[in-house]
RNA sequence: GGGUGCUUAGCUCAGUUGGCAGAGCGUCGCCUUUACACGGCGAAAGUCGGGGGUUCGACUCCCUCAGCACCCA
């Protein structure tokens, strides 16, 4: 080891730019990052984004985390498996390239759906890795030659296969139902993709329905409404069967305003009496309320059910359902036989001619308007209400009946809450089982089909009678249904919800349904991360696959991080202009450069001005390149338990500094090295000093504490942990103490190596216990040590985590000393400062002990005391000698009274005061203390060391009380105070 | 309406079987000490949202009130 080649030396500061491309590029040259080795395997899946997606600060803080856990448990050995992969988000891709055609003139439409699916998957060769390529920035080890995306081969005969085996169990099945619909998308989308907007500001309406049969004075009905314009498709009116006000007008008969039709008077539960006038008009096509309502008295009551809105939300004339392919008008527009509604139909009046073709705006005001003229509109008043809006296009959603396909997910959410697998996944913070175990107890089935060109094309065929035919390809078509034509059957126009390839990625990234080796060993994985937001979305929804399709749930841990939120704890969102983008802080950006980008392509142009001018006033400088390893630290120490993260770019500042920090500690450690090649002395050897003993005991402590932090997920204590050892322990107190014991003449070439060789051991210890956290510059430092290591791998990657017992034994008696010490010194810093000792004088120093321990503690490490407490010398007190005039006390340890000598002299008055301050402050702890220890109660209920420990502390308070009250006395010379009652 | 969280130093947050309130940032002093001014050495700063209870002892457990946030209907 003495013929290790010069070490290279380091730039003065740690300058990320420069060493994180390099440093990726490493790693991708020594292919680090596939699962190799013979040790457990560990797996985690990595959340698909979206293949439009661009990182943002959400999937940063999501991917450090992965990454830490996976780089860790690489270093533990095992064959670790990170699958990444994009999916293929269907309305988010289509929505990008309609706009990308718009531009050009084209229409989707015009296209067709050939050229159009050409188009999209043109554009996702050209930026489906714009996400994989700023994640690799960020560090992360993914096995990227796994890479899979949704749309690709294996992962679309996954999803076929997925759909045949449910549709064959009774699964899946295709149904008239009240979707979410998107008007402006035209497409149903799952009641998850709906965003309710709450307390928008609205109006009540009150409507006359004129009786048929006027009575008891009364000649109509009041019905309360925040939509009038679906009046045009009432089929009742419904009040609560216990409504008194009502009850006699249950069964009746009212004219529909502006309509021909009549309709009944219906009783039912759901009603709420208080609200409005207490009867509500059912329309049941597009109201999911009413729709249940419908359902409830349909048969009995002869209640017809038909649409008056067509696909873009504009009034239609509902009899146009009746042209509908596959037999489907049969299910959207239902009356019996010989009721009214057939007759107006024929007759083309259902609906009357002057609403057909109004949006539901206007068909809101027109027939407002028409009944107030007709004397029907009671009154309107302000109401707060809920609006249902997408989630992609914030369209207003109507309720709307269609027929889809869906999946009946009560069967499928059974196993996870009886049985085998109630047990699991296990979630980390646990709080969140209990929102997963609720929403699977009252889960609805789930709208799967969605009127897209991109995704998977449903596997579903249909006859010209509307028979349906459920097959993986045409090849399985025929063997299922022998004697078939394919040429006469037309395959379904719609695609799978994007959610439904993602509920397989679990095991159709592995291969399913072959059973290949990966699924072997890979599944289940061992921890699924990611947000609260998609708990329902996504995580259930895998751990129902999973099991129905192998019987294990996909994860052991769900471990659910916080969302990220700006400074103010506002969601971070591109139509408020407070977006941070990741690789922004890690490479610094211009302030107009950020304003541009905040501003550009705004759904609302007007905030425009707004936002550039909060970014000016937040960013007046733009924002400084801080580095991936400060960018990853900050979301490591952020990640805390709890529902939202500020992101607080101070705190990145602070990391960053961290990260310099550990580099500078490095050329230290170089530089010391570079000087010497003698450090091959053995670990532990009898060369060690005091400081060897405590900084191997203190690492070996973190090292444990760090262990236990990865596996409770506390990213946060682990950050603490690592920095206050860093910076708090190595760097502030061992690197000193090193330079003491280099510096000391009387060490000999020995003592010496043995610093150096304490220096290079504990430091690339450190080295290894941060890489998961910050992988760049941990990676630049250990590469230049390794020349002096034995038998190292290529990578700190791919080197083993460190473990508390690779540090040697260590005596813990001397580790103890060297913390005693660091107390002394800190008392005395503490006191220099406090009697206005100047910093750079050295001063010599008594002191008083009557602990032989802590004297020969003071003389074993008098070098240490007098460097770091910045003394000229120290004397020990003979017993009974006074301290010498004009010696000024130090503050008081436990077991030594120290004086400087030669100091300043003091200002009696300002020292007088401070001393009382300390007097009152003490006098104040000894009086708690003792009121608890005079508490019988205490005494005889609390346990021994405690009581033992307040005892302790009664005492210690009770002799630095004396001291300072000596001290006064012999300050003022004047009055002594009165001891202690 | 149902549910779940949160309220601790100026700011952002830790505080895991109840046993002297902690960190980072910021603030204020002093210091160009040859690893580091993205630094060193110190300091100030909290009736732990209000009230009640359990307990020898409550930031921690229970009840209640107030404020804030989110989810589901």
């Amino acid at each position: 080891m003495s013929d290790a080649p010069p070490l290279p030396s380091l730039d003065k500061t740690f300058d990320p730019g420069k060493v994180e491309g390099r440093i990726a590029r490493f790693w991708e040259e020594q292919d680090l990052f596939r699962p190799t080795g013979g040790g457990p395997p560990y797996c985690i899946m990595l959340p698909p984004p979206n293949v439009t997606g661009t990182l943002h600060m959400g999937h940063a803080f999501q991917d450090t985390l992965m990454d830490a856990l996976v780089r860790y448990h690489r270093m533990l050995g095992r064959r670790v498996l990170w699958q990444p992969g994009v999916d293929h988000a269907g309305i988010a891709t289509q929505i990008v390239v309609e706009r990308e055609l718009a531009r050009e003139g084209l229409e989707r439409m015009r296209l067709g759906r050939e050229a159009f699916l050409e188009r999209v998957w043109r554009w996702k060769e050209q930026s489906g890795a714009t996400i994989v390529n700023q994640m690799k920035r960020l560090g992360a080890s993914a096995d990227w030659s796994r890479s899979r995306f949704t749309m690709d081969e294996g992962l679309s005969r996954a999803v076929r296969e997925a759909f045949v085996r449910l549709y064959d169990e009774g699964l899946v099945y295709r149904g008239p139902r009240l979707v979410n619909w998107d008007p402006v998308l035209l497409t149903a989308l799952s009641d998850l993709e709906v965003q309710t907007e709450e307390n928008v500001p609205g109006e009540l309406y009150v409507l006359r329905y004129p009786l048929v049969e006027a009575r008891d004075g009364r000649t109509h009905l009041s019905v309360a409404t925040t939509r009038p314009e679906t009046l045009l498709g009432d089929v009742a009116l419904a009040v609560h069967p216990d409504d008194a006000r009502y009850r006699s007008w249950i069964g009746a008969q009212v004219r529909l305003p502006l309509t021909e039709r009549t309709i009944p008077v219906l009783a039912d539960p759901m009603v709420d009496p208080a609200f409005g006038t207490g009867i509500v008009k059912i329309t049941p096509a597009h109201d999911p309320h009413d729709f249940e309502v419908w359902k409830r008295h349909a048969a009995e009551a002869k209640l017809p059910i038909f649409r008056i809105f067509d696909d873009h939300a504009r009034v239609q004339d509902p009899t146009r359902d009746l042209e509908a392919p596959r037999g489907d008008a049969a299910l959207l527009f239902q009356a019996p036989e010989d009721h009214e509604v057939r007759r107006l139909a024929a007759a083309g009046r259902l609906v009357p001619r002057t609403y057909v073709g109004l949006s539901r705006e206007e068909a809101r005001q027109r027939i407002l308007a028409d009944l107030t003229s007709a004397g029907l509109l009671e009154r309107r008043e302000p109401h707060r209400m809920s609006l249902p809006r997408g989630d992609r296009s914030g369209a207003l959603l109507e309720p709307y009946l269609t027929v889809q396909w869906f999946v009946r997910t009560a069967p499928l959410a059974r196993p996870l809450l009886e049985g085998e697998h109630a047990a699991g996944p296990n979630f980390v913070p646990e709080a969140w089982r209990k929102t997963y175990d609720q929403w699977l107890e009252r889960i609805e089935d789930w709208c799967i089909s969605r009127q897209l060109w991109w995704g998977h094309r449903l596997p579903v065929w249909y006859g010209k009678d509307g028979r349906i035919y459920v097959a993986r390809d045409e090849g399985d078509l025929l063997r299922r249904y022998p004697g078939v034509d394919p040429a006469a059957l037309e395959q379904d126009e719609d695609v799978l919800d994007t959610w439904f390839s993602s509920s397989l990625w679990p095991f159709s990234t592995l291969g399913w349904p072959d059973k290949t080796d990966d699924l072997k060993t890979f599944y289940p994985g061992d921890v699924l991360v990611t947000g609260f937001d998609i708990i329902f979305f996504w995580v259930a929804r895998m751990a129902m696959m999973g099991v129905h399709f192998l019987g294990r749930v996909p994860f052991r841990d769900v471990y659910i991080h916080a969302l990220v939120r700006d400074s103010e704890g506002q969601k971070m969102s591109k139509s408020k202009g407070n977006v941070l983008d990741p690789l922004d802080l890690v490479d610094g950006i211009e302030l107009e450069p950020l304003v541009a980008k905040r501003t550009s392509g705004l759904l609302q142009p007007e905030r425009r001005e707004e936002i550039a001018a909060r970014t000016r006033g937040e960013f007046p400088n733009g924002i400084p390149g801080y580095g991936t390893d400060a960018v990853r630290f900050t979301f490591a120490a952020l990640a805390a338990p709890g529902r939202d993260v500020r992101f607080d770019l101070g705190r990145v500042g602070g990391y960053r500094s961290f990260c310099t920090k550990l580099w500078n500690a490095g050329r230290f450690v170089l530089l010391q090295l570079e000087t010497a090649g003698d450090e091959s002395a053995p670990l532990a050897g009898a060369d060690d000093g005091a400081g060897e003993h405590w900084i191997r005991a203190r690492l070996a402590a973190t090292i444990d504490e760090a262990h236990r932090h990865f596996a409770a997920y506390r990213f946060d204590l682990l950050a603490q942990r690592c920095h206050e050892f860093v910076w708090g322990e190595f760097c502030d107190w061992y690197v000193e103490l090193a330079k003491i014991g280099l510096r000391d003449p009387d060490a000999g070439p020995g003592r010496r190596a043995a610093i150096r060789r304490n220096l290079l051991v504990t430091y690339e210890a450190t080295l290894r216990l941060l890489h998961p956290l910050i992988p760049f510059v941990t990676e630049e430092l250990w590469q230049t040590l390794r020349p002096r290591l034995d038998n190292p791998p290529p990578s700190i990657a791919v080197a083993p985590y460190p473990r508390s017992e690779e540090l040697g034994p260590w005596d813990a008696t001397q580790a103890e000393d060297t913390r005693w010490t660091i107390g002394i010194v800190e008392s005395l810093r503490r006191s220099r400062i406090a009697l206005g000792i100047p910093a750079g004088q050295r001063v010599p120093l008594a002191y008083r002990t009557t602990e032989e321990e802590a004297a020969s503690r003071l003389v074993r490490h008098a070098l240490v005391v007098r460097g770091l407490a910045h003394l000229d010398s120290l004397r020990r007190l003979e017993p009974g000698e006074a301290a010498p005039t004009g010696a000024r006390p130090a503050e008081t340890t436990s077991d030594v009274e120290c004086y400087f000598l030669a100091a300043p002299a003091a200002n009696a008055d300002e020292e007088l005061a401070r001393l009382k301050n300390d007097v009152e402050r003490t006098r104040n702890r000894l009086e708690t203390c003792r009121s608890r220890l005079a508490n019988a109660a205490f005494r005889t209920r609390a346990p021994r060391e405690v009581i033992a420990r307040e005892e302790e502390r009664c005492a210690e308070e009770a002799r630095a009380l004396a001291r300072l009250e000596e001290r006064i006395a012999a300050l003022a010379g004047r009055e002594t105070p009165s001891p202690p009652s």
